[in-house]
DNA sequence: ACGGTTCTTTGCGCTGGCGCAAAGAACCCC
DNA sequence: GGGGTTCTTTGCGCCAGCGCAAAGAACCGT
């Protein structure tokens, strides 16, 4: 199979990476092998280890970078200092080069070690031009981001800081959740801090959260570490259900907590 | 030339638009005006008129539009009825048919009468693949739209309302200022509960800050209407910047169609 | 083991802005 | 012009969540 053997050909150059990790990037969905193997070729490596950044909000935009492994963690920062998560990526998923923007509206730091494939914006462009798959797929990625933004900028207006919370917790499990015995680990170092930028509150809140919620047994917590013992709790505070499944649903006042 | 005369030759169809307004489009640019007019005979046009909607989120994704008169307000309701309002798309804008989404995660609701161009999923998905520039276009849209949500996401986060409340009048006023003598006019209906649906607050802190700005003589208000006297200082509360600077800074296009 | 660093917890005080109610103002349509 | 509707203002009470401080816990390098 001629994109294994590319790969193997290249094995100086793309030595981490296996076949179904290229194959199963969305953005690539839809070409044949030859044309993968192709855009391949121009593709630029690069590793960025934890707590690094692939780049800085205000640099000059070069290049879209398509995460391969790790988890890159995507963030503003305000003059005052305040920061502000706005997703963390997944392998697979794509950041940076905005296309168009002349620099980079985000930063992007590693949250564990990590390797991304890039091409700068010219090439990217052309790619774009000869595999029209290529653009559609793109055009899919960013609809997403927009609608998971927005998704996000509703619940910061319409919902309470515990309800949040509970929300990226879920997210967090379905993106980076490992079975446990002690439960679904979510298996990057996520400080209260983080869950806290990631929600738009403070870490003294999530922190008071976190605690109740432990004297509740729906988490077990540590330092940065969060494991989740019951996870469908959890989903019914995040979707704001009424709270036991067990009871009878008749009569029940919605807003009380 | 080509395009005007099949805008002429469309004329029960394409009726109320001039070729500048065509022209003009973002996702239209860099191309030739036969491609463009080749695009022009797979488009719909539709008329909404004020306070009708495009479509309902959660309805069945059939069509992007392009706006070409009007303004079109993008919304998300909670199933409590807590509206949100994402932006407010203005002429030369797409909006609708998220690309692959199967239902639409927003609904669309014309401020003014209205006047746009769509196509179906399938068209324009085969125009994409025959115009590559067309996809460039629109994946330049997606970026500005993910960056500018991402932007407010921020505010919302790190800003006060009165603060928020100012940018939304600031970003008003570059899209649909009108000068007038009494200073400078949003021309479209706006009242206090839009405008708190745009800031994520309440229509009683929008109120309040709004009286207090009018006594202070930064605006003028009425039913639904905003002037803003004093474009200067409101722009340096938008910015939170210490006090009003003495100079004049802003020069800002005020834009009028 | 030790000292330093980073992360977390918890108590306490406080306030920005929400929620509601009720009255007022502008508008619309018979 | 009158009655209804919609939009706006304003007073008052109140509390979720912030801010800070200080102490505790986990981790790290030497």
């Amino acid at each position: 199979m001629r994109l294994q053997e590319y790969i193997q050909d290249n094995k100086q150059f793309m030595n981490n990476l296996s076949t179904d990790q290229i194959k199963d990037i969305p953005l690539f969905q839809e070409l044949d092998t030859q044309s993968l193997g192709s855009i391949l070729e121009y593709a630029q490596q690069r590793s960025v280890s934890r707590h690094a950044f692939y780049f800085h909000e205000g640099e000059i935009t070069t290049s879209l970078y398509v995460l391969i492994q790790g988890r890159v963690k995507l963030i503003q920062t305000t003059p005052e200092g305040h920061q502000v998560v706005l997703r963390i990526a997944v392998p697979g998923q794509m950041f940076g080069g905005a296309f168009g923007a002349l620099t980079y509206p985000i930063s992007a730091q590693a949250i564990s070690d990590s390797i991304s494939l890039s091409w700068d914006g010219k090439t990217m462009a052309q790619l774009i031009k000869r595999y029209p798959s290529v653009a559609l797929n793109a055009l899919k990625h960013m609809a997403i981001q927009v609608q998971e933004v927005q998704d996000r900028y509703r619940e910061l207006v319409t919902e309470r800081v515990e309800q949040r919370v509970a929300r990226a917790l879920v997210r967090l499990v379905r993106q980076s959740g490992r079975k446990t015995e002690a439960g679904i680990l979510i298996d990057i170092p996520l400080s209260r801090q983080d869950l806290a930028e990631m929600t738009g509150t403070t870490l003294f809140s999530v922190s008071r959260i976190l605690s109740a919620w432990e004297q509740q047994g729906l988490v077990k917590t540590g330092r940065e570490k969060v494991i989740i013992t019951a996870p469908h709790t959890l989903v019914s505070l995040a979707e704001d259900l009424p709270n036991m499944p067990t009871v009878d649903p008749l009569a029940k006042p919605v807003c009380q907590d």
